[in-house]
DNA sequence: CATCTGTTATATCATTCATATAACAGCACC
DNA sequence: GGTGCTGTTATATGAATGATATAACAGATG
């Protein structure tokens, strides 16, 4: 799994590195299982403090992307049915959709996004589960 | 216009005061040409600082949702055909539709979800623009 | 001239982000 | 049993951000 840090952004590195690893679940770079890096092997590869991976593992393990054995390290395993992500994710989308609605995107457009994005989320796959 | 604050968010306050104005426009709430209160107006009325009105108005009017004169104070004024927001807007949807994946949502899903959001704001607004 | 507007300049305080050094407990391997 | 790897915790520091406060300025309105 390549990481790929913005150090000049303003999105904080362990949001950074938070999103990076969703993503690659979502297009099966990581799978149910796989393991991660080590906080510190993790920090070295990208340059980083081991503490800031460390954070960025310890949100994702309360929203339910990996879980963390302590003699492994963290490992991806996906809480699908969790409702507090459902929730948050609508609240997200909107206020994304409220600033689509200002720029007169139609539901239509918005459908065609969705649809193109995932096409290329699935398209990283390969293969299998396209929904 | 009313805005609500919840200061025991982990969202900044001049973030949330944008965000309701971009939904009081989406909803029609706010239309085009309509003046905003001024900033110490906005402050009084909702308790908070000057300086975090004044903030909130800059990024609205940075971000293309209100103009600003001088002796009127801020007024609604959409740029409608702004490609930076568009191009940030495909960004965050990219963020949230990752996540949306990890929870097993389809397209059909999705698209469901935006249409519900889409209701609900045509709905405010009475009338009109359904798109 | 008084009063409203946005804007700018400072300053202060709390919180967050990222860093650093250090230590601890659990497990695996030799 | 010691070495080396995990995550975890504690504490400290420096930079940046968020929110506040006081103050002043330029432009427009009455």
């Amino acid at each position: 799994m390549l990481i790929k840090i913005d150090f000049s952004s303003d999105e904080a590195i362990y949001q950074q590195l938070c999103n990076q690893i969703i993503l690659g679940i979502a297009t099966a770079t990581l799978e149910e299982g796989d393991p991660l890096p080590s906080v510190r092997q993790m920090a070295d590869e990208i340059g980083i403090n081991m503490h800031t991976v460390n954070k960025a593992y310890t949100i994702l393990k309360q929203e339910g992307f990996v879980k963390v054995d302590r003699r492994r390290g963290a490992i991806v395993s996906v809480d699908v049915d969790t409702l507090r992500a459902r929730a948050q994710l609508e609240k997200d989308l909107r206020k994304l959709l409220a600033q689509a609605r200002c720029r007169n995107m139609s539901r239509q457009d918005l459908h065609r996004m969705v649809d193109d994005i995932y096409d290329d989320y699935e398209l990283v796959c390969g293969t299998g589960h396209e929904v």
